[in-house]
DNA sequence: CGGGAACGATTGATAACACTATTGGTGGTG
DNA sequence: CACCACCAATAGTGTTATCAATCGTTCCCG
C-alpha cells in the first residue's frame, strides 16, 4: 500500500473512495455527515475533510439540506491518481487496465516523436542501452527484470517528451505494464518482434527522427492492443 | 467563473491554489495553519479543509511539526481540472496551453481510430454533418460559430472513442480550442486544407476506417502544432 | 389550483481544547 | 570531540459543542 493511512480522514477515504469508485453507491445516492460519523466512528471534522477530498475529485457534491450526493461517472476526475488506484484495486480492475492501456496506446507514439525532437542528446543515447538490456534479459527469459527495464524505458520516453502532462502519465504506464505482467497477459518470453521494435524506437529517438520513432512506437502499442483483445470477453 | 465560491474553503483555494500553481511559493516553502487562518481571516477548520484539497492534488504535504510544505512540480496531479484552470488563469497560461495542445495532438489521432472502430453508427454519421457545417461557417468567416462547431467536433470524437479517459480529456480540448481563438492564434479564415481534413476524418470514422481516420487527424494536429510553433518565443 | 411563507433537516463555520507526532536542542558519555 | 538518549517546543490531528446559512418541503392563503 503506497497510500499513507497516517491520518484518520485518509482511512475513511480508503474505504469510502473505493466503494464509490466501484459503483457500490449508484449515481444519485446520498450520504449524510452524521451517517458517515456513525458509520466510521469519527468526528464531524474528519468526515468533512474526507468529503472535501471526494468532492475535489468530482465523485460527490455536498449541499445543505440535500446531503452528499454521488455524481455521475462522467463528472469524475478519471485522471486522479488516487481514483485510478481505487479502481485498480476493485472488481473493475480489468476495465481500468484496458482504459489505461488504450490511453497509453494513443499517447506514446506522439510522446516518442516529441522525445526525438527535443530530448537531451545524452539521455536519448541512453535509451539505446536500455533497449539492448531489454533484448538481453528478454531473450534470457528473466521476466521480472525485463518488466523493470520495460517500465523505465517507457517512463523515460514520456519524461523525455519535455511535456509535463505526458510525463504525468508515466505512473499510468507503469501501472499498466506491471498489471499486465501480474495478470499473466505477457508471453513467457517477450516476442522477438517486440524487442526489435523497442530497439528501433530507441535508435530513432537517439538519431532525432520523430516520424520513425512515432511509427515504431505505434507498432509496439498496436501489438499490445491486439494481444489484450484476445483476453477480452466476446461481448466487451 | 465556473468554480462555485459557495463555500469559504473554496474561496481560500481560489487564492492559494493559483498562487502555488504559479510558483509564487517555491517548492519547499512551508505554510502553517495559523498563518493561513490569519492571512485569510478564516477559522482553523476552513483552512484545514483547503489544505486537504491541495494535498489531494499533490500540491502540498502536511506534516506535524513541519507545517504545510509545497511539493515539487513533478508530484503535482497535472491532470486535475482545477489545477489546469488555475494555471490557465495565471501568467503561465501560454505554457499550459502549449502543454495541453501537445497532449491533445498526441491523443486525438488514436481517439479518432477508436471512434472509427467502435462508435455507434448513427453518431459516426452525424460527424460528417458537423464537418459540413464547419466547412460552410468556415468559408463564411464566422469565426465564433466555427469555433463552437470545432469544439463539438473534437469533443464528440473523444466521446465516441468509448474510452472514459480519452473522453475525460474533452474539457482539455475545449480549453485549448477556445484559448487558441481568444488569443488570436487562429487565422481569420480557417485554412481550406484544415476544412478538408476535418471532412476526411469524419468520413473515415463514419466508414469505419481507423487507419485513415488516424492519419487524417494526425495531419490536423501537426498543422496546428506548426502554427503554434511560430508563436513560440525563439528560446522556448 | 398556484404561489409564497414558514419549517426543519443538513451542511457550513467558529471556537476551545486535548492529543500526538516530529524535530531540534541539550546534556551526558565514551 | 563525536555520538546517542532524552526532553521540550511546535505544529498538525482529532474531538466536542454551538450557532449560522441554506434550501427542499409542506402547508396555508388567495
Amino acid at each position: 500500500m503506497g497510500t499513507t493511512h497516517r491520518t484518520l480522514h485518509n482511512r475513511v477515504l480508503a474505504v469510502l473512495g473505493p466503494a464509490i469508485a466501484a459503483g457500490e453507491y449508484a449515481c444519485g445516492h446520498t450520504f449524510t455527515l452524521s451517517g458517515l460519523e456513525d458509520g466510521f466512528g469519527v468526528s464531524r471534522t474528519v468526515a468533512r475533510e474526507a468529503v472535501r477530498v471526494l468532492e475535489s475529485m468530482g465523485l460527490v457534491v455536498s449541499r445543505p439540506r440535500t446531503g452528499i450526493r454521488v455524481r455521475p461517472r462522467r463528472d469524475w476526475s478519471v485522471f486522479d491518481p488516487q481514483l485510478i488506484r481505487w479502481r485498480l484495486a476493485g472488481d473493475a480492475r480489468m476495465d481500468q487496465l484496458r482504459s489505461l492501456n488504450e490511453l497509453r496506446a494513443a499517447v506514446e507514439p506522439g510522446a516518442a516523436a516529441l522525445a526525438a525532437e527535443r530530448g537531451p542528446a545524452d539521455e536519448r543515447a541512453r535509451l539505446v542501452v536500455l533497449a539492448e538490456q531489454m533484448t538481453l534479459t528478454g531473450r534470457a527469459g528473466k521476466l521480472d527484470t525485463f518488466m523493470d527495464l520495460d517500465v523505465t524505458f517507457h517512463r523515460r520516453i514520456l519524461e523525455l517528451s519535455g511535456n509535463e502532462m505526458l510525463a504525468g502519465l508515466s505512473d499510468v504506464v507503469t501501472e499498466v505494464l506491471v498489471g499486465r505482467t501480474s495478470y499473466d497477459l505477457m508471453p513467457h518470453q517477450p516476442r522477438p518482434e517486440a524487442l526489435r521494435l523497442h530497439t528501433a524506437v530507441a535508435q530513432a529517438i537517439r538519431d532525432g527522427l520523430p516520424d520513425v520513432a512515432e511509427a515504431a512506437m505505434r507498432a509496439i502499442v498496436t501489438e499490445v492492443s491486439d494481444a489484450l483483445k484476445d483476453t477480452r470477453p466476446p461481448q466487451g
